[in-house]
RNA sequence: GGCUCCGUAGUUCAACUGGAUAGAAUAUCAGAUUUCGGCUCUGAGGGUUGGGGGUUCGAAUCCCUUCGGAGUCACCA
C-alpha cells in the first residue's frame, strides 16, 4: 500500500507546492483515531512552506480524488491520517494467501553472500547457557538473512588448541584410569570436561599444600607441578610429538562426538567447521604484507604493531616478538581464509560483547588491508545471560549445562502439558515430541524475543509459562489455528468478493501486509527480537478476533470460508516467523 | 582512571530508529461465573522513561553533565 501511496504522493507534490520529494513517513495509524495509514506531515515541512494542518488537507483530498483505495481521510495536528477501503485489502488477502512462504525471498543466485559464525566453543568442556543464547542468536540471524534474500553460510571456529586443553588431558593421563565414553556412559564432551574440572580441583590442592610451605600464593600458582606439566605438554603438542597428539585428537573427537548431540537437540547446522589448530599461523603473511605496504609497523624488540590512535582507539599488537601469532592475527588469517572458501561479500560474528573492543579492531585493520569485504562486517554482540541465583562461573560450579536445561525444559513442558490433557489420541512418541517442541520452543522464544544488546534474566520456570509473551502460547495459537482448519475443510483456491471486513479482520489484513517487510528490517538490523515481537502481535490480533467473531457462527457461507481462509494464512505466517527464529510449531498440543 | 554498552509500570519486555495521550504480558486489586480461594471472563490502579540541563514544531530515542550497573583496557583466547 505504502508503495502506491508514494508514487501518488509525489505527483501531488509536484502539481499542488511544485516540490519534489523522495521520502515520506507512514506509521500504522493508532487506534484511537480513524483511519488504516498515517502520514506524518512535519518532515514535509523542510521543503513546503506552509501550516501542516492545510499541507495534511491538500494532500488528504489529492489523495481521495486521485486513488480509489482511499475512501477518507482526516488530519490531526501534523497526522493525515488516511482510511483505506475493504476492497483494497480483499484483493490484497486474495492474491497473497496461497503463497506458503509469503514474505521470504528465494535468493538469486548473484546476491550476496553472507557468512555467519556461531557458538565457536572451546574442546574443554561441555556447552553451557551463554553458547545456548550464542546459538540461537547465531542461527535465527542466518535464517533471517537467508529470508530476506540472501545467500548464507553458516560457520563455527573451535578454539581446539592451548593450555586448556592440556589441563583436561593431563587429568585424564593421571587419573583417569584409561575411561572412555563408552567404559562410561557418559557424552564425551561432559567426560572431558569432568577432567577439567579435576585438574582444577588438583592444582588447588598442590598451591595450597605450597603456600603451608611458606611459599607466596602468586609464587605457588607459578611453581605448581601440575601447572608445569601441562605447560611442558602444551610444548610438546606444538612440536608435534606424537604421543600427545594422538591423546589429543581422541579426547578431542570425545568432544566433537558431544557437541554434535547437543547442537542436534538445540536443532542448529554448519556449513562448515574452522578448526583453531588449522587457521592461527594463517594470519601471519597478511601481516608481513601489510607491514611491507606500512599498515603496522615494527619495534626494535621484532614485535608488530598497529597504530589506531587516529582513529580513537590504542596502539594494538598483531605479532609477537617470536613472531608467534596471538588472537589478533589469527583472526585476520581466517577471516581472509573464509572470504577466500566462500566468496562472500560480509560476515557476521556473534560473540559476546565482552570482545567488543577485540572486533572494533579486527574490521578497522581488515580495512585498512584493503579488503572489499571488510565494509560489510558486523559483530552481533549479546550480553550475558544470568540466573535469579546470581551470575554464572564455572569455577564454582554455578553454570547451567546446555544438555540438563534442555532436558529440564522438556520436563516442565511434559508437566504442564499432560495437566491440559489433550493429547489423549496421541500415541506416546507422538505425545514425547509435542513436549520437546514446547520445552525448546520455550527456550529459544524467551531468549530470542529480547534485545541481543542487553542483559537476560533468565528464569526456566517463567519461560514455559503458557501464557503471555512466550513460545508455547504462540505455539498453542497456532495449534488452535490447525484445529480450525482441520474442522472447516475449505477450499482455499476460492476468492473472497463479497464480505465486509470487520475491524478486528482489517487488523490482521494489515499486519500480515507488514510481514515482508518485518523480515526485510530483521536482516538490515540482525534482530531476532523484531520478528518474535511481530508474530507476538499478530497472534495477540487473531485472539482478539477470535473472541469477538465466532468463525463458524458465520452469517454466510462465503463469509465462513474467508474467516476459514484467513486462519489458515495467519497459521502460516505464524509458523514462518516462528521458523525464522528456529522454533517449530505442533499440529496439537 | 580511559573507552564501550545498559538503566522504561512491582516484574519480564515493547515503542516502526526523532512523531500523536510511552504500550503489551505478568503480578496485584475489584467485580462476574464457579460451592474448589485453583479454570475462565470483565474492569481498575500502577510511569517525572535513574536525576539535571540543552538542541526543535516534537525527545525514552540526539548532545552535555551527573548517579547506578556491567564489560574492557595482556607479547591469554
Amino acid at each position: 500500500m505504502q508503495a502506491l501511496l508514494i508514487t501518488t504522493l509525489k505527483k501531488a507534490c509536484l502539481s499542488l507546492f511544485e516540490t519534489t520529494i523522495e521520502n515520506f513517513e507512514f506509521q500504522s495509524t493508532r487506534k484511537e483515531f480513524d483511519g488504516d495509514i498515517t502520514l506524518v506531515v512535519f518532515p514535509l515541512l523542510r521543503s513546503i512552506k506552509a501550516n501542516p494542518v492545510q499541507i495534511g488537507e491538500q494532500l488528504g483530498a489529492y489523495l481521495q480524488e486521485n486513488l480509489e483505495e482511499v475512501t477518507d481521510y482526516n488530519v490531526v495536528k501534523g497526522f493525515l491520517n488516511i482510511v483505506i477501503s475493504d476492497t483494497y485489502y480483499l484483493n490484497f488477502f486474495n492474491s497473497q494467501k496461497n503463497k506458503a512462504t509469503y514474505g521470504f525471498v528465494n535468493a538469486p543466485k548473484d546476491a550476496p553472500a553472507v557468512l555467519v559464525e556461531y557458538s565457536s566453543p572451546n574442546t574443554n568442556k561441555p556447552l553451557h547457557l551463554g553458547h545456548i543464547r550464542n546459538n540461537l542468536l547465531g542461527y535465527s540471524v542466518a535464517e533471517i538473512l537467508k529470508a530476506s534474500g540472501r545467500n548464507v553460510y553458516k560457520t563455527q571456529i573451535i578454539n581446539d588448541r592451548g593450555i586448556h586443553i592440556c589441563k583436561s588431558m593431563l587429568a585424564w593421563q593421571k587419573y583417569g584410569a584409561g575411561q572412555t565414553p563408552e567404559s562410561t556412559g557418559l557424552k564425551g564432551d561432559k567426560l572431558v570436561g569432568n577432567y577439567y574440572v579435576r585438574f582444577d580441583k588438583e592444582y588447588k590442592k598442590e598451591v595450597s599444600e605450597l603456600t603451608a610451605q611458606g611459599i607466596s600464593e602468586e609464587e605457588a600458582k607459578k611453581q605448581a607441578p601440575l601447572l608445569k606439566a601441562a605447560q611442558e605438554m602444551l610444548l610438546k603438542w606444538e612440536k608435534g610429538d606424537a604421543e600427545i597428539v594422538q591423546l589429543w585428537k581422541q579426547m578431542n573427537q570425545w568432544v566433537y562426538d558431544g557437541f554434535a548431540v547437543t547442537y542436534d537437540n538445540l536443532g542448529v547446522d554448519f556449513h562448515k567447521n574452522y578448526y583453531e589448530s588449522n587457521t592461527y599461523k594463517l594470519g601471519k603473511n597478511a601481516v608481513e604484507k601489510g607491514l611491507k605496504d606500512g599498515v603496522f609497523y615494527q619495534k626494535e624488540d621484532g614485535s608488530v604493531w598497529i597504530d589506531l590512535t587516529d582513529d580513537g582507539l590504542d596502539e594494538k599488537l598483531v605479532l609477537r616478538s617470536d613472531g608467534t601469532s596471538v588472537y589478533m592475527t589469527q583472526d585476520i588469517g581466517t577471516a581472509m581464509q573464509r572470504s577466500e572458501d566462500f566468496s562472500v561479500d560480509g560476515m557476521v560474528y556473534t560473540v559476546g560483547n565482552e570482545q567488543d573492543y577485540h572486533f572494533k579492531v579486527l574490521f578497522l585493520i581488515l580495512k585498512k588491508l584493503g579488503y572489499t569485504w571488510a565494509e560489510d562486517l558486523f559483530h552481533l554482540s549479546y550480553g550475558m545471560v544470568d540466573l535469579p541465583s546470581g551470575k554464572m562461573k564455572s569455577r564454582e560450579g554455578t553454570v547451567v549445562d546446555a544438555d540438563d536445561l534442555i532436558a529440564d525444559m522438556f520436563q516442565n513442558a511434559k508437566t504442564i502439558s499432560e495437566e491440559l490433557g489433550k493429547l489423549d489420541t496421541y500415541t506416546d512418541l507422538q505425545k514425547e515430541q509435542v513436549y520437546e517442541t514446547i520445552g525448546l520452543g520455550a527456550l529459544k522464544y524467551y531468549i530470542l524475543k529480547v534485545d541481543p544488546k542487553k542483559r537476560i534474566l533468565f528464569d526456566p520456570k517463567e519461560s514455559i509459562d503458557f501464557q503471555g509473551n512466550t513460545g508455547p502460547f504462540i505455539q498453542y495459537t497456532y495449534a488452535r489455528i490447525q484445529s480450525i482448519v482441520r474442522k472447516s475443510a475449505h477450499d482455499q483456491n476460492i476468492a473472497i468478493t463479497n464480505v465486509s471486513l470487520h475491524e478486528k479482520e482489517k487488523e490482521i489484513l494489515k499486519l500480515l501486509e507488514q510481514f515482508p517487510d518485518t523480515i526485510q528490517q530483521a536482516a538490515k538490523q540482525y534482530s531476532p527480537a523484531l520478528v518474535a515481537n511481530y508474530t507476538y502481535d499478530l497472534v495477540k490480533a487473531y485472539n482478539s478476533f477470535f473472541q469477538n467473531v465466532s468463525i463458524f457462527g458465520a452469517e454466510t457461507p462465503e463469509l465462513l470460508l474467508f474467516r476459514a481462509q484467513l486462519s489458515q494464512w495467519v497459521g502460516n505466517v505464524v509458523a514462518g516467523g516462528m521458523s525464522l527464529l528456529g522454533v517449530n510449531v505442533p499440529e496439537r498440543m
